[in-house]
DNA sequence: GCCGTTTTCGGCCCGACTGTTTTCAGTCG
């Protein structure tokens, strides 16, 4: 995704929210909203484009396209410059509490002058809200129970930002003198689905020109250190940004020792030290005489120490070096496995793209079937009706003569509060697959939502259950329900788990994915593309299944077409039987 | 602010939920 798309796209949407704090006419907030989702998702690069070429994008008029060309080229938007003035910084922030919105934030600052996180926790400490019109005791506690949640997140990036935000400094360092290799390690290697800070590493003899190129990097706000081997910056994102430079003949160690985890070198150390060795950043050494044993890449070192090479996404100590020792390493999915995507959407319901133009994307990512899945009618703002479907399915029909791949017809249903789902069974037979999601009544006891859950999945015609826990890595905690009860419903049933791929979701996380894998779930990594670009999101799922042990072959959507008919086949004949 | 086979004005994503209120406002998906 070209980067002057997400800055495009970020300035509309703090224009919209500068807007709504201002109280100003919801649908212009709508428009600029819209506008955003547009911006991002969209397939090319704004930079060449020009006022006429840009209002051919969906949801970009005169005005707009004219205030992107602005943004371009002076960085900024007056109209927005002037919000800014009007609206203090930290009001802005607290929309992204769930719970509060516009008009609560605006409440809050018009009334005691409160404009920051920290002085609206005072106030709910002190019970100084409850007062004002339209707040209560409730409103309070669920706000400061908001607030504790985000703050348990602990300010850490979800992976998405982070990866764009490192491979943006890698691209703008490699061609630096003297870098003669350059990646990211930490978390960020391991993909784990939330970042605390970007680790760095080059291979270089000669640092003071790497390390002035990176201080001095576009993205960079503040610089927190910057020695002859080691600085740290903070990017105006608010990101930091380690960087460690190494001598290349000892890369493989230190990549092995900078991507962690800490947990997993731990390990490895022990048994370095067992065989008379000992492992450091700069290589494994015998540890009598100190002579080097392996450094120069990670499959040297792992191999004296007796391993194979082991996945970053497995190194946790979650058991791989066990695993390795015996052998026993699963056969993870890669992103080549995938032969096509389940959930995708159109602009039928909330996609920005077409049809014709989703079914292309999924043709070039070489996918030999796709599944389009849109909302069904029980999210009522979709406006999906059985006539639309129909209408769908027969745009389908006529797309498959010269589409180079297998189209399948499904739809994304709604799970209801009590497992019921959007259509009656025979409508739902004319489908090819369906995904079946949570989307309402995320409050539920554990046990009615473990009810709610094994019902949809009994149902003879879903395939996949879509973003189970329907967690944000930002905004909202999983739902509850008994995973030993729904994972053993999933294997029994026939019914895939999804790991959804979008980088604010990736739903199930690593951990359930594991779980469910031990009690022999099937699995469909989707990207949930609401655009072209999302399909570039399936790395991200793939990551987090990899970090779950899953194996291609637990995959569904790893399968050929013929074996995936023949999983739907089997679970809706097994109902009629 | 966008958009148009209802085309330059007047619609636009609608309904549920929550907590507040005593008929409704705000938030969310």
């Amino acid at each position: 995704m070209a980067r002057s798309n997400e800055a495009a796209a970020e300035a509309l949407t703090e224009f919209a929210d500068l807007i709504a704090i201002m109280g100003g006419d919801s649908y212009r907030i709508r428009a600029y909203e819209k506008a955003a989702r547009s911006v991002a998702g969209f397939a090319h690069d704004l930079d060449r484009l020009d006022v006429k070429g840009l209002q051919a994008i969906p949801a970009i008029g005169k005005a707009l396209a004219e205030k992107l060309v602005e943004f371009r080229e002076t960085g900024s938007i007056h109209e927005l410059d002037e919000l800014r003035a009007q609206v203090p910084a930290g009001l802005r922030a607290l929309l992204g509490i769930p719970g509060l919105g516009p008009k609560k934030a605006r409440q809050v600052y018009d009334q005691l002058g409160i404009s920051s996180l920290g002085e609206l926790l005072d106030a709910l400490a002190a019970q100084g809200l409850r007062d004002l019109p339209g707040w209560g005791a409730k409103t309070e506690e669920n706000l400061t129970r908001s607030i504790r949640q985000m703050q348990e997140a602990g300010g850490r990036i979800p992976l998405g930002a982070a990866l764009s935000q490192a491979e943006e400094m890698v691209a703008a360092l490699e061609g630096v003198a003297g870098v003669r290799r350059i990646t990211y390690a930490g978390s960020l290697r391991r993909m784990q689905d939330t970042i605390g800070d970007i680790d760095l590493l080059v291979a270089s003899t000669d640092t003071e020109p790497v390390m002035a190129a990176f201080t001095s990097l576009r993205t960079v706000d503040h610089v927190l250190a910057q020695g002859s081997t080691k600085s740290s910056v903070v990017t105006a994102k608010g990101i930091q940004v380690d960087l460690r430079v190494v001598s290349p003949d000892v890369w493989g160690a230190a990549l092995l020792y900078f991507t962690g985890s800490k947990a997993h070198n731990v390990r490895i150390r022990e048994m370095a030290v067992r065989a008379g060795l000992k492992l450091s950043e700069y290589g494994l050494f015998h540890a009598d005489d100190e002579t080097l044993v392996a450094a120069e890449t990670e499959e040297d070192v792992y191999e004296h120490l007796g391993l194979p090479w082991i996945p970053p996404t497995l190194r946790e100590d979650r058991g791989e070096v066990e695993a390795a020792l015996a052998g026993s390493l699963p056969d993870l999915v890669d992103i080549g496995h995938i032969k096509g995507d389940l959930h995708m959407h159109t602009d039928l319901t909330d996609g920005l793209a077409s049809l014709e133009d989703m079914v292309a994307a999924a043709k070039a990512h070489g996918y030999r079937y796709c599944a389009i899945t849109d909302h069904a009618p029980l999210l009522t703002m979709q406006r999906m009706t059985p006539e639309k479907a129909l209408e769908q399915r027969a745009r389908l029909a006529k797309l498959q003569e010269h589409a180079g791949l297998a189209l399948l017809h499904g739809s994304e249903l709604n799970i209801q509060e009590d497992g019921s789902l959007d259509w009656p069974d025979e409508f739902l037979a004319g489908f090819d697959v369906l995904v079946a999601s949570i989307h309402s009544h995320f409050r539920l006891s554990k046990a009615a939502m473990t009810k709610r859950i094994i019902r949809a999945m009994e149902n003879p015609y879903v395939n996949v259950i879509g973003h189970p826990t329907t967690r944000n890595l930002t905004k909202r905690p999983p739902v509850e329900f008994d995973t030993e009860e729904v994972f053993k419903a999933a294997a029994r049933t026939g019914t895939a788990l999804e790991i959804n791929s979008f980088p604010d979701r990736l739903d199930l996380s690593d951990q359930m994915a594991r779980t469910a894998r031990e009690y022999g779930a099937l699995f469909a990594i989707d990207t949930d593309s609401h655009s072209v670009v999302h399909l570039d999101n399936l790395r991200f799922g793939v990551a987090t299944a990899q970090r779950g042990w899953v194996e291609h072959k637990q995959v569904v959507n790893t399968w050929s077409l013929r074996d995936l008919r023949r999983f739907v086949e089997r679970k809706r004949s097994r109902a009629t039987t």
